[in-house]
DNA sequence: TTTTATAAAATCATCGATTATATGTCTTGC
DNA sequence: GCAAGACATATAATCGATGATTTTATAAAA
């Protein structure tokens, strides 16, 4: 499992770009505002132009690229106010999504969250091989995923999967040689807890403060407009 | 203006199809599952596959179309339970952005405020004929569009704008020729009020009132599964 | 009768080429 | 010397056709 969206096999050449370019993103490597020259992506891809327009239109919907008619595509910005938003949207949505989670959650689902909290413990963050960091950021992908999966609520789900990628684009990149200034395994460890004890109100305060955190760091080393 | 969203007027061939697509699915002309095929709209609409696929697409992202890898396109289908989900994701986004309006918003605002509600008064919902129907809930969306529009974050907007796209689908589906059993243009005056006099706890509790209550009725005409 | 295998049809995914639009450059007139 | 317009180039948008996959229909076997 390289991605948690790639669930069906019937990987159509569309996804798979979808898949590539998103990354691509993320690691900063194709840079924030930056143009997006279709023939020049095609090139360095080896598709064709319906599967890579596709893929570029499902990345507007997930918020990472910016369609302008008749003037082609760009990676959406970066801004103080974008993140600002973004980390504001994550800490009220996680928020209700956790507390519907505690709500429905079975023990399979408690069992699930305590499974990804040791494959996450299992990742070295720091660790310098770029796999490693891969591996480290799926693993805190999924246990983050898995917290709120109970929530039934699948559009919820969405948003904070959205809202998550776009936050993760910024720590990934501004905060790339950043030693965290906390302790955020033992923050992990702290919020499964309070969940599997059902603390409802602790554990949405813990996963709240979570995210605002990480907010506060990236905003501190974010450029001046 | 035919739609809010087409404000520039570089209209591509896909951006129109999204249009004349989304109306479809809003009036439930394309019925909800109901499977896309194609090649069948590609030839009512006389446009090629390119601009259909990536139309799909947008619309996608708006949650009116799914699209399954290698199986083609469907109208998303309608549920109880994910009626349920939008109008309670409508209650607390469009509640916290109609907050953040009122705390940001300036006396310009407060204008365009009375300016939308002016305009949806002077449209009949009960009228017979299609043209004024359609006015109405051009107007209508404008009325609750500007409610939130000082809120000063745009990714809320978007998720607002596509949640209120869903419920209006049901809405005019089910609710077609179904008496309104309330004043609608008096909680609309009511809730205009309240936000002009900034009492912010007022303002959110009746337009969270407002959606909840429309939610209700069409649940209540909803065949079950 | 039900299940499985096969063949045919329908439909989606992708491609290469064409057309339309925008952008940058170079005149041309003031 | 500068602004406005015309041309050339780059790029996006669209098309028609081809290949790949899924679905449906049909027939044989359990």
């Amino acid at each position: 499992m390289t991605d948690l969206r790639s669930q069906d096999s019937a990987a159509t050449l569309s996804s798979t770009l979808v898949t590539r370019l998103r990354a691509a993103i993320m690691r900063g490597e194709l840079v924030p505002g930056g143009k997006l020259v279709l023939d020049r992506i095609r090139a360095s891809y080896g598709v064709s132009l319906s599967p890579l327009r596709e893929a570029l239109c499902r990345l507007e919907s997930e918020g990472l690229v910016e369609i302008v008619d008749q003037r082609g595509y760009r990676v959406t910005p970066v801004s103080r106010a974008n993140l600002a938003e973004v980390i504001r949207l994550r800490v009220e949505l996680e928020g209700m999504a956790v507390r519907e989670a505690i709500r429905h959650g079975d023990a399979a689902w408690e069992g699930r969250i305590l499974a990804t909290l040791h494959q996450l413990g299992r990742c070295k963050r720091g660790s310098r091989s770029l796999e490693e960091q891969e591996a480290w950021e799926i693993a805190h992908r999924a246990f983050h995923a898995e917290l709120i999966s109970a929530c039934r609520m699948p559009l919820l789900m969405q948003f904070c999967e959205t809202l998550h990628d776009q936050s993760d684009r910024y720590r990934r990149i501004f905060l790339k040689d950043h030693e965290p200034d906390r302790d955020v395994p033992a923050e992990h460890v702290a919020i499964a807890g309070a969940i599997i004890d059902r603390k409802a109100e602790e554990a949405t305060r813990l996963l709240r403060d979570h995210v605002a955190r990480t907010g506060r760091n990236i905003q501190a080393v974010l450029p001046a407009e």
